[in-house]
RNA sequence: GCGCCUGUAGCUCAGCUGGAUAGAGCAACGGACUUCUAAUCCGUAGGCCACAGGUUCGAAUCCUGUCAGGCGCGCCA
């Protein structure tokens, strides 16, 4: 309803734009910066100034003069080289009642554009999830809420990179630990994955499944030398049945591995929509293909029994690359190459990942290889900077050789979910994050995320007053059309701006700006708490007082909901 | 050396597809709870928008260069 009072105004600006001077014009309008200004405002004025030879403040005030305005609009006011519009009074009355019908819907889009697909976290499964992953699970499913409210068919999707080296190292690892917990002494190498968290699953493996522990204490028998990785590659390659029992067993810790992963995200108001695994790509020939059909495009060179990808006659910024090494493997880059052709293959239009500043090196050459497979402009790469976790005004140390990374789960015991997620999406993906560990901790007014929610658990707790004083809060649309007062409208036309920002959060992919809407929606109520009474002997004003705060409480928890945050009824 | 991100108030950050007096939260200072939630509100103070040029009617925003911090430049993933 916004938006399309919106396309009204553009659509008489640019017929009065005929009208006075028989141009075309193409308005652009954009919300003031200062809402005293009004509710929307155009810089045309400027941009004609030029072509029509007279000033912009002239321009603007005859523009304005001979505007017909749209019903929705109450007025016109030339400044400067602005012509700043205000929305009527009736617009707002029907908007809040709108809200308050369909509270859900606010700011909704009908269904457009084609299908998308937003990757993100895609961690190893060597481990836990770490604050990485976190800000990109927040970033990311926040994203694809947005999205779906703003009418895109949107899909979550995670790559499980469920085959190559570090599973195996990360099965070497756990089968160790299996070792080690009868009692045996063993010794991890430089690449194993030494975590307690091995530790701890190959306990509960153990007491799960016992044939399996058997079995292979039954192959070791009494051998009684070092139990190393060197050890484990020269064992159980020697013998299939020896083999398969090692398969069974990284098979094993590999389902637990991505089964906690999934546990974690749901936990954090992640859902993934799909688990893509790298071995079902492997094994379906898609790869092989996918490198033929560059081969026979002639994209390929050969050298030191390699064979290439000549990214340069793609585009000459980037360097050629490995898709097969010469011991026959293929490189991660053939396969993800590969991943991604099968999602466009999927009916997906728009393909975005969300990438750490870490892999920055390979979107040219992804972005390369995606256009030589001809589908270029579908894939874009969504930059997320890093997060440095800061405690006592410092950084704390993390490495996941020491074994000391902070966990996405820790992250959440500490600090709860609404504040990690808050902390995490209120911030550009550009930016770096310095996650203030005290600050997050805080459950006090220092903390930016109980703001947002205060205002929200204040509205509900005004609204039970209300109701048991005798008020409905699900106020009739006719009593609310004739009484509200001055400064709640200043309230609607609040309200009025979310419309906005959700399509422009979802536009630019850009969650964090819906925080910063909901703080100010929460900024405008706090005041208005603090002056004025809703429930009163008034019965009228308090109808209307009813019906707004129903409104913003309504909007407030819509916005949290997409961005994963609980709204409280008390706090 | 090359590439990407960042540099805005004491701190953490918005604003960056050029537009109105550069904003918010926290911290600081002074006020406000017999009333629907003080996790709040009102007020004060706080800025060569890293620096230097350029483009423009207009630059925090675009271009060039410099400085500072982070990250990346493997037959690793």
């Amino acid at each position: 309803m916004i938006l399309s009072a919106r396309d009204e105004l553009v659509a008489a600006l640019i017929k009065t734009g005929r009208e006075l001077w028989d141009i075309d014009v193409s308005p652009e309008i954009a919300i003031p910066e200062n809402m005293d200004f009004g509710d929307l405002a155009t810089n045309l004025p400027f941009q004609l100034a030029r072509e029509l030879r007279r000033s912009p403040a002239q321009i603007a005030g005859e523009l304005s003069g001979a505007l017909k305005l749209p019903a929705s609009f109450k007025s016109a006011e030339p400044a400067g080289g602005f012509i700043n519009f205000k929305f009527s009074d009736e617009f707002l009355r029907v908007l809040l009642a709108e809200i308050i019908d369909k509270p859900a819907d606010f700011g909704g889009m009908p269904p457009h554009g084609g299908k998308v697909n937003i990757e993100f976290v895609s961690a190893n499964p060597t481990g836990p999830l770490n604050v990485v992953s976190a800000r990109a699970a927040a970033v990311g499913s926040a994203l694809v809420n947005i999205l779906r409210h703003a009418g895109r068919d949107t899909s979550s999707e995670y790559y499980l990179n469920d085959a190559g080296n570090q599973i195996r190292e990360l099965a070497v690892s756990f089968v160790l630990r299996i070792i080690e917990q009868r009692g045996f002494a063993v010794e991890f190498g430089r690449d194993s994955y030494r975590g307690d968290y091995l530790a701890d699953e190959a306990v509960l493996f153990a007491d799960s499944n016992e044939t399996a522990v058997e079995e292979l204490f039954s192959q070791i028998g009494d051998f009684r030398g070092t139990f190393s990785p060197e050890w484990a590659q020269d064992f159980f390659d020697e013998d299939p049945k020896r083999k398969a029992i090692f398969n069974g067993l990284q098979s094993s810790i590999l389902e637990r591995m991505a089964n906690s992963i999934r546990e974690t995200l749901d936990g954090f108001r992640t859902s993934i929509d799909t688990f893509f695994r790298e071995t079902a790509l492997r094994e379906s020939g898609e790869v092989a293909e996918t490198i033929e059909f560059l081969r026979a495009k002639g994209l390929t060179f050969e050298e030191d029994g390699a064979l290439w990808f000549d990214t340069p006659t793609i585009d000459p910024a980037e360097e050629p690359f490995v898709l097969v090494k010469s011991d026959g493997q293929w490189t991660y880059g053939a396969v993800d190459i590969a991943y991604h052709k099968n999602k466009i293959e999927r009916g997906f239009d728009e393909i975005y990942d969300i990438w750490g500043p870490d892999h920055h090196g390979h979107i040219g050459r992804m972005k390369a290889a995606i256009k030589a497979l001809g589908f270029e402009g579908k894939f874009e790469v969504l930059t997320l900077q890093q997060v440095n976790l800061l405690e006592g005004g410092e950084k704390v140390k993390m490495s996941k050789r020491e074994g000391n990374i902070v966990t996405l789960a820790e992250l959440v015991e500490d600090v709860g979910v609404d504040v990690a997620r808050f902390f995490f999406i209120a911030r550009r993906m550009e930016a770096h994050l310095d996650f203030d560990l005290d600050l997050a901790r805080a459950e006090s007014d220092e903390n930016p995320v109980y703001y947002v929610q205060y205002a929200h658990a204040r509205i509900s707790g005004i609204l039970e007053h209300a109701k048991n004083r005798g008020f409905d809060p699900r106020a009739d649309r006719k009593e609310l059309a004739s009484l509200i007062h001055p400064e709640e409208l200043a309230l609607a036309r609040k309200l009025a701006q979310w419309p906005f920002a959700l399509a422009n959060s979802a536009e630019e992919m850009a969650p964090h700006q819906l925080c910063f809407y909901l703080i100010e929606l929460a900024q405008a109520f706090h005041p208005f708490y603090a002056k004025h009474r809703v429930v009163s002997d008034d019965e009228a004003v308090t109808m209307a007082r009813v019906a707004l705060c129903r409104a913003i409480k309504e909007t407030l928890a819509l916005g949290l909901g997409l961005l994963g945050i609980s709204a409280p009824e008390n706090m």
